[in-house]
DNA sequence: AATACGGGGCC
DNA sequence: GGCCCAGTATT
């Protein structure tokens, strides 16, 4: 039995029952496959399953408001993941009369679909014969084929094109891709494969040469650079209608359309004092002294490029003392709920009670 | 070809 | 602390 017959085999009796696998809809299968770009089935699947209930078609999805794509996405990360869907759907109303493209070029014109999801897609869904390159495949064909170059040189990822290419000729697209996949995530692990037991240890080259361990090999990425915020956290109002400042985040930068704070950002750790009589303090606040409630601790939060250290000044303000308060979105506290924020915002809100 | 883009889980 | 995860867009 060959590679693909015995790997098809396996995954019609492991395979997992997953939502996403009782359907043809490409809608929800892109859904999934966006989802899960770079994201565990087990962190991703409750919002696979919120966002088929509250947006069931691609026109639920495009006839809605970004930030309601944004607040639905909240917590799940890679938030471009989120606007691109958005844009998506619309370009597949607006340009394709609503029916979701059904080849691989025109699936791959669409916002946030690449190369790994267009193919995703279109063999799942159109039955095309394109094979899907993810972290999975990429690690069972390095070690199937013991390929030593690193997976993300041009080089070694060719190999890994070529080769599962030849594996898949001849064979169901949408079953095969799905079962690499599947084997890659519960089989063929990152750590620890469970090789004695597997059902390619006899034709695997990495195992018969002692390289599981090694591969794939990999060219490792930048370390994450240091970021200082100091966040203003302004209230203002009254009792019963207190009110809280925030910003949205803007272009270019991480959690691109969240909202946060006002932000003092600086190139090192800073303490209240200087930053209180700092030229970005008095361009906020231009002359007015706000009062200095509290000031947070440190949070630290780490992402996969900057390492953050943040510390939220909390003060008040006389309601619509501020000049350019037209630069923030004005919310009561308790319309708070309805902006997509980031976890670190979400977690000082939490700790303080506004959440 | 290289870099940025989140967050969480595991060792 | 480092690595990895159903990758893509931008430079």
């Amino acid at each position: 039995m060959d590679f693909a017959h015995a790997l098809i085999d396996w995954y019609n009796h492991h395979k997992r029952q997953l939502p996403w696998r009782e359907t043809r809809d490409p809608y929800k299968i892109w859904l999934s496959e966006v989802i899960f770009q770079q994201t565990r089935i087990v962190q991703g699947f409750e919002y696979y399953v919120r966002f088929t209930e509250k947006f069931p078609t691609v026109h639920h999805l495009a006839n809605a408001y970004e930030d309601e794509v944004l607040k639905l996405w909240q917590g799940l990360g890679y938030y471009s993941r989120a606007r691109n869907l958005h844009l998506a759907a619309k370009t597949v109303v607006e340009t394709f009369d609503g029916k979701f493209p059904d080849n691989y070029s025109d699936i791959l014109k669409l916002k946030g679909i690449g190369p790994y999801t267009a193919a995703a897609i279109a063999s799942i869904a159109f039955n095309q014969p394109y094979p899907v390159v993810d972290g999975n495949v990429i690690r069972v064909i390095s070690r199937w084929f013991a390929i030593e170059e690193a997976v993300n040189s041009t080089v070694g990822r060719m190999k890994i094109e070529k080769s599962v290419q030849e594996l898949i000729t001849g064979h169901p697209p949408g079953t095969f891709n799905q079962a690499m996949m599947e084997f890659g995530a519960l089989f063929c692990k990152p750590r620890k494969p469970d090789c004695e037991s597997c059902i390619f240890n006899n034709s695997c080259l990495a195992f018969r040469q002692g390289l599981v361990g090694k591969l794939p090999v990999k060219i490792k990425n930048q370390p994450p650079k240091k970021r200082f915020f100091n966040y203003l956290v302004i209230l203002s109002g009254n009792n019963s209608n207190q009110l809280i400042y925030l910003k949205k985040r803007p272009e270019g930068d991480i959690w691109q359309g969240l909202y946060d704070f006002p932000l003092i950002e600086t190139k090192t750790g800073t303490d209240t004092k200087s930053l209180l009589s700092s030229f970005a303090w008095k361009a906020i606040f231009n002359g007015t002294h706000p009062l200095v409630e509290q000031v947070s601790g440190e949070f630290k939060h780490q992402l996969t490029h900057q390492h953050i250290f943040a510390k939220f000044i909390t003060v008040k303000i006389e309601e619509n003392s501020l000049q350019n308060a037209d630069n923030y979105n004005i919310a009561g506290l308790q319309k708070l709920h309805d902006y997509p924020i980031p976890r670190l915002i979400e977690q000082f809100l939490t700790i303080n009670g506004f959440l």
